[in-house]
DNA sequence: CCCGTTACGGTTGAC
DNA sequence: ACGTCAACCGTAACG
């Protein structure tokens, strides 16, 4: 986009671009400094990554098994399914003076919904208003009323927590002003720094990253891995798809093909 | 000195 | 087409 896409220099001397993650390339080479038992101060260092995103981003692989980001930007997914809709369709038709937080709490008496993903009250009576045409219905006398900082993490019925691919975007990694010297590629056996992480089970295990499962952004892969015909930028070798358990076996390959457009930060004006 | 946490200014993408 | 919103980002600073 603009001229900040080239970066900043932080206190460190290292390059970053301000609201974008760091490339790939560094945060596997965070996690292996690591796991060789470089200290965090000292991967902070000699990377020219503020401790506090050292700490993040190791903190995060302990938890998740994934270097990668979280998704950015995006909503939540719907939790207004056509099957909710219906539902709130019949509880109206039914009972044309209910009010939305009666609906809510129908939708969680009857199963159509959990307490996580059910509707908020101003959610429904949009939904009566907008889909169904009822107009809308009274929202006062809910004591449950909430229409922020509402979670919604999909765990209803078969929903799974984790998406099935890798959900995040992420610059490619390649990063000016880095010497690539410290992203030497390494054949990628990482191990879980901790015992926190639940064990991998398949070649293509999802990893479980819990921030945001429901973004799928469909540009992840080739944002992720930086792959542009299956050949990583910034990497010194391909990064293979069956390299050690956790760091490449989020993606599928299919995804390459979804979404040919990218924007690779690091490369883009 | 080390490191976990968080305010901040920023980007992103679905709605 | 565009604005809003809520997610995420890394840095810097604090404790």
């Amino acid at each position: 986009m603009e001229q900040s896409t080239f970066g900043e220099v932080n206190q460190l001397g290292g390059v970053f671009v301000n609201g974008r993650p760091l490339p790939n390339a560094i945060r596997l080479r965070i996690v292996e400094l690591a796991q060789l038992g470089v200290r965090p101060c000292d991967i902070s260092r000699q990377l020219r990554v503020s401790h506090g995103c050292v700490s993040k981003i190791l903190a995060r692989y302990n938890e998740t098994g994934s270097i990668l980001p979280g998704a950015i930007g995006g909503s939540k997914p719907r939790v207004t399914t056509p099957n909710v809709v219906k539902h709130i369709k019949v509880y109206k038709e039914r009972d044309p003076g209910i009010f939305a937080w009666e609906i809510r709490d129908k939708l969680l008496a009857d199963g159509v919904c959990d307490k996580y993903n059910v509707p908020s009250v101003s959610s429904i009576s949009r939904i009566l208003r907008n889909k169904i045409g009822g107009g809308p219905i009274p929202q006062n006398p809910s004591p449950t009323y909430e229409t922020k900082n509402q979670v919604v993490p999909c765990t209803a019925a078969p929903t799974p927590i984790y998406n099935q691919f890798y959900p995040y975007s992420c610059p490619p990694p390649s990063m000016p002003a880095v010497p690539t010297a410290q992203m030497a590629p390494q054949h990628h056996t990482l191990a879980p720094l901790g015992a926190a992480r639940p064990p991998q089970t398949t070649a293509n295990c999802v990893t479980p990253c819990m921030m945001r499962a429901w973004a799928a952004s469909s540009h992840s892969v080739n944002d992720i891995l930086g792959f542009r015909g299956g050949i990583p930028q910034g990497m010194g070798q391909p990064m293979q798809a069956e390299n050690g358990p956790s760091i490449g076996q989020n993606y599928n390959m299919n995804y390459y093909s979804m979404k040919p457009t990218v924007s690779p930060m690091y490369l883009q004006s």
